[in-house]
DNA sequence: ACCTGAACACCGTTCAAGT
DNA sequence: ACCTGAACACCGTTCAAGT
């Protein structure tokens, strides 16, 4: 906001979200996760060193601006699923706004699922580990519920069966998205062939014989 | 071999083969793709330019090293699943061969997916994506002889049909890998359940009902 | 045709110093 | 506690020069 060396205060407040967010324009802007950290700060207009306050190194940047980029994928999927009935509809609107996301922040889903969780595969969560897994309970959340009205062959009382089918899902979602970002789709797929096969994955382990 | 500066050629006669070699080793030996052309460089024992000889851009390297690792996971689904019968095995085989491999090579199998196709989205095929096209060819072979044997669910006539399932079944395999490396899968898992889950994913779009 | 060495602009990170 | 500026080692890329 205040860019104005004049009138800046020396101590910005807050910085760290600043940060954050001008990443992602970067991210954004010219669809490449790999920007500097230098660039970053200038874009803030802070000197190169003003991020080491806020991120030891530049990877928990890194981490940051995927961890906001979980965040707004999981409200995505809410906004899609809220209230949609039954838990079928609700899984495949899912899927749906996942890929939308995806196409429309390419740069940000690869950064996402890329080096902030390559190297941060310690012991420690992240804050993108935990992010990611707040989108992952969206998705847990819908399979419960069609567990519940038994539209999906999930019992209640099988904890690890529910595991299997959100992680199962999650994973045929992901790959479809990856696949597809990474140019591995034949390029004759219509939406509509896209849909009936995300379908036919999602659904075919779920729903009773 | 010869990296006496005395007794070797100033001209290298396999210097590409051998760059792509250091960097796959690299790679391996610091189970981090984010390598640098000068340290590939050294471990040749050429100058710090030579590569350019060989590769226009660093970026041309990355797909390079890409290509050699589709080729090896080529390579790892052929052996696993040649001559073997039913195709409802051979695809479960090559399930596993996959997973294994990415085990295996985990941030080579990053790089295969990562940088050197985000920045070759272009319309010309890179050496990476064309090295992708023949490890996706193993899967599609699976599934066309298991469709031509009445063992999958897709006709021989129906090409589009065949293509979907060879897309989302590469998909569904790509996602769980994927998930699995990021650290995204449950940790109380078995590999009794992966392999019970890969089972249902891929099997059951595709088996007639 | 293939390789080298100097040079350039840039980067991540450290450190002492300012407010 | 938070930010700045100088400094260091490193990087990708270019260019003129060697063989």
């Amino acid at each position: 906001m205040d860019s104005n060396p004049d009138t800046r205060p020396y101590h910005h407040g807050n910085l760290r979200r600043v940060l954050i967010d001008a990443a992602l324009a970067l991210v954004t802007e010219k669809q490449d996760w790999a920007f500097s950290l230098r660039e970053v700060a200038r874009r803030a207009g802070v000197s190169h060193n003003a991020p080491y306050n806020h991120f030891p190194q530049k990877q928990d940047m890194l981490a940051a601006v995927a961890a906001a980029g979980f965040e707004r994928l999981r409200d995505r999927m809410r906004a899609a699923t809220a209230h949609v009935e039954p838990a079928t509809d609700a899984l495949l609107a899912c899927g749906r706004a996942y890929i939308a996301f995806a196409l429309e922040n390419p740069a940000l889903y690869r950064l996402m699922f890329g080096p902030a969780l390559a190297s941060a595969m310690g012991p420690r969560p992240t804050s993108a580990r935990t992010a990611g897994a707040e989108a992952k309970a969206v998705l847990a959340d819908i399979i419960l519920r069609g567990g519940r009205a038994g539209t999906f062959a999930v019992s209640a009382s099988d904890q690890q069966g529910q595991r299997m089918a959100v992680f199962f899902s999650w994973s045929a979602i992901h790959g479809v998205t990856m696949l597809l970002l990474d140019g591995f789709m034949e390029s004759n797929f219509t939406a509509d062939d896209l849909v009936k096969g995300l379908e036919r994955t999602l659904l075919k382990g779920l729903t009773p014989r």
